[in-house]
DNA sequence: AAGAAAATAGCAAAAAATTGCTATCTTTTA
DNA sequence: TAAAAGATAGCAATTTTTTGCTATTTTCTT
């Protein structure tokens, strides 16, 4: 791969991580060039410009944002050549598998270091997908199981405890036992090994879950 | 200010992050040394270690982020010297009433270019608080009413009981006792009006306050 | 410098949650 | 169509949380 000739982009609507990216990128010395974006249409017109030279994007893209993955697409029509590497702090099955549907290049988790990058660049440059370990591991996981262990019944009850409620209340609200709601409970604290509801609501919020 | 002979920490537990920003912070050659840390064992060593060195510290604060901002107390107890420098990218102002009740010598967006880094280095330098022009614009607008009601320490509790830890738990991490775990639950509780730590974070998440 | 607010800490009683058991009925799956 | 998994429900023992009090020290505000 003759890198030299490929240009850079670092796009992150973040300008200080897209800043501090590309001076990491920069001082790889791979590329003819680092340029960098946070606004939709300098990038395009960006890729209009130089659309006949190879170009590696850098794409930033975190769960509230919503421009981050339909721009693959538009990358793609802007320049045959680009080549998109996602750079993503998400972390539930559900989002990565909707990123992997756009069938980005690369695809590094922010909590990677940057020898990820390196590695990324090396993959991506023979034609291959690369995807970061930390998300890799994420994906099998949940393959192999279920993505959530609970049934729909627990998260359903779950739901109130999120809000607040007590085991009584919660058995007010469902017209159910308050032996049926313990019961619950503990069923599900069981399943991912903690004993207290706010362990359970901690552990159910960093898969979110509610 | 002689910044040479200081040492600038980057706290962030997004690694590539961390390490690009710090890329940047050197290339300022305005430190003797740029650390990275993701871990907080590893910067809570670091920090006592080097007691007697002036430190700038880098500290990324995301809503999600749990270590983030009780992060700053410790530093401050480990070394009298630190600057405490907070790169956040939240931007609902309970929350960032919260980040300055922490009293931090700097406060920078995400969205704020690298400008506003050198910008607040300088003011930070002659003893003065930096706030970024992006976050200001977001408290003036709003600093008439919400006011969390809590108070810095309430809310650093409070962090704990959302990770899901108990009054005994959060005793021991704080090193405080057990009987004043309870005052604080207590009290806030009670300013909130309601009877159980679930109702409690429910509130809180509702404010952003966690 | 005085007063207010916040942080710290304690005890004991009452209330709620958690745990260790068992058991029936229904739905899903192999 | 069995077997497995889920939803329902119960009791008793134990642990944790919540509440109703008090009190000292530190920090902030005026």
């Amino acid at each position: 791969m003759k890198k030299k000739e490929a240009i850079a982009i670092v796009f992150d609507d973040h300008l200080l991580f897209a800043d501090s990216f590309s001076a990491l990128i920069e001082r790889l010395e791979l590329f003819r060039s680092v340029h960098t974006f946070c606004e939709e249409q300098e990038l395009t017109q960006f890729l209009i410009k130089h659309s006949g030279t190879p170009i590696y994007l850098f794409l930033d893209y975190y769960l509230k944002n919503q421009i981050g993955l339909p721009l693959i697409n538009v990358a793609r029509r802007l320049n045959k050549h680009v080549i998109i590497i996602v750079v993503s702090s998400v972390s539930s099955p559900a989002a990565i598998t909707n990123i992997l549907s756009y069938n980005p290049h690369g695809l590094i988790s922010k909590s990677s270091g940057f020898d990820a990058v390196l590695e990324c660049l090396n993959i991506v440059g023979r034609g291959e997908q690369y995807i970061s370990p930390e998300i890799a591991g994420i994906t099998s996981n949940s393959n192999l199981k279920n993505e959530t262990p609970f049934s729909a019944r627990e998260v359903e009850i779950l739901q109130h405890f999120a809000h607040g409620l007590s085991i009584a209340q919660t058995a007010e609200r469902t017209y159910l036992s308050k032996h049926t709601i313990v019961a619950h409970r503990r069923n599900m604290m069981a399943k991912v090994n903690v004993n207290s509801i706010t362990a359970l609501l901690s552990y159910a919020r960093k898969q979110e879950l509610i």
